[in-house]
DNA sequence: CATAATACATTGACAGACGAGGTATATAGG
DNA sequence: CCTATATACCTCGTCTGTCAATGTATTATG
């Protein structure tokens, strides 16, 4: 049973910054290694995330180019600009604040 | 600077679900206890609380009635259900599931 | 007698997620 | 050769939760 997207709303430019915070990477790749990275609990939904590439491109977080592939589909890779790597520091600063409260007042299972 | 609600989204439910696991609360109380009990970082909106009520009331998680206050407002109180406690620990142990994966997918501030 | 705190509630707008639908290329199997 | 599957892109319209704005009424305080 995957988690329910509605409970990552607000975390999935978070996903993406990070996830090309090492290399560049393009929508499908991003998509696959996303869900590899959460043993398969996590799907980006390809609305969903090109949807995030034009918020956070429009934003300037990231940038894209096509790639010069000699065969295949063309892809369109995304790369980080400063902007979103200082986007998501303060993403994991309030991820890690959010935690927190969320912790402290959804409390132990076995208290309920 | 408080926490963006956006990021809560999907768990106010659960967090008032687990406020009213001890005893029953009115809206005006519950929405204080929940800041007090964040330190004053999470404040649940007014609208963003009656919609809940009205919400978790239509899915049987929780019931309400009228106070019976000699003085002062009137107060409507809501106290859980027992599908309303089931739905706080499926609630529970889904936060577990996501905070992990999340965790995960963020990883640590100093690797960006 | 005005202000603030308590206490309830609704409306309409906004933003993010996503189902459904569309395009095109390459490969494997029958 | 044809079909199915995987790769790879994209948009439109809908749904849902949040919240600013707005409204009501009661009680206490200065």
């Amino acid at each position: 049973m995957p988690i329910s997207s509605d409970l990552l709303r607000g975390y999935t430019d978070a996903i993406i910054l990070k996830r090309l915070c090492g290399e560049d990477g393009y929508g499908y790749q991003i998509s696959k290694d996303v869900s590899a990275m959460s043993g398969g609990q996590l799907e980006l939904k390809e609305a969903t995330l090109y949807t995030a590439f034009r918020r956070m491109e429009a934003a300037g977080q990231i940038r894209s180019y096509w790639g010069d592939e000699a065969v295949g589909a063309r892809r369109r890779y995304y790369s980080l600009t400063e902007a979103g790597r200082e986007k998501l520091r303060e993403e994991q600063k309030t991820w890690q604040e959010t935690r927190q409260i969320i912790d402290q007042l959804l409390g132990e299972e076995d208290e309920v």
